[in-house]
DNA sequence: TCAATATGCAACTCTTTAGTTGCATATTGA
DNA sequence: TCAATATGCAACTAAAGAGTTGCATATTGA
């Protein structure tokens, strides 16, 4: 199940507020994501990685700076899980209100 | 940032399982979900602690056993939330295409 | 009424994770 | 060309997490 890395990956303050902050501003550089986040660089660029290991964010080096990018398909995909448990429980809800009705 | 919270438990093979299981089939028993998960029931029933807490799902006494729904508002949340970073996303590329091309 | 069923709680081990410090290195603008 | 900038890597500590074993207890159907 690929997507409990994903989720696993945003199930954490510090990170999901770098992809917050990558919504509102992408490309940002490693510096600009690890600033203010009350941790040192060396621990925000630790929580970085854990987002790229899940391909959440992908990276890419430009002379002395590295650019961070969100990865729009990983966000489909953990979007997508939930949105199909929804329809599954909806449906059977449906389904169950249908036969009390009978 | 509650969500955080929800994506963390979420972000385990075993618990997506059962999320998985109480949307094909809930209510289930403690029972149920603890089952072929190739783990304790103790330890299954830790796991599902997670969910609790985290409000993924809920928790009603029925004479001896246990019964298991899922908690739809709270699944509603992780959807809204990568929704809006999705869309966010989606504006600024729009907003930089134009640019592009004026 | 009693054995089987469905569950709970506590203590413990092992692994993973979060965050730190210290040091190294490539790039760039003055 | 050299100091400032932007980053990387490794070793370490402390805390959290996953899973186990062992034992206890309430409920229920025969």
């Amino acid at each position: 199940m690929i997507e409990a890395t994903i989720y696993k990956a945003l199930g954490d303050p510090v990170r999901l507020e770098m992809v917050r902050r990558l919504a509102a501003k992408a490309p940002s550089t490693i510096g600009e994501l690890s600033g203010n986040l009350h941790i040192t660089r060396q621990g925000a660029r630790k929580q970085l990685q854990v987002l790229v290991d899940a391909k959440v964010v992908r990276l890419e080096q430009q002379g002395r700076q590295t650019l961070v990018t969100l990865d729009r398909e990983t966000l489909d995909i953990a979007r997508a899980f939930i949105s199909g448990l929804e329809r599954q429980w909806d449906s059977r809800l449906a389904a169950l209100k249908a036969f009390v009705e009978d």
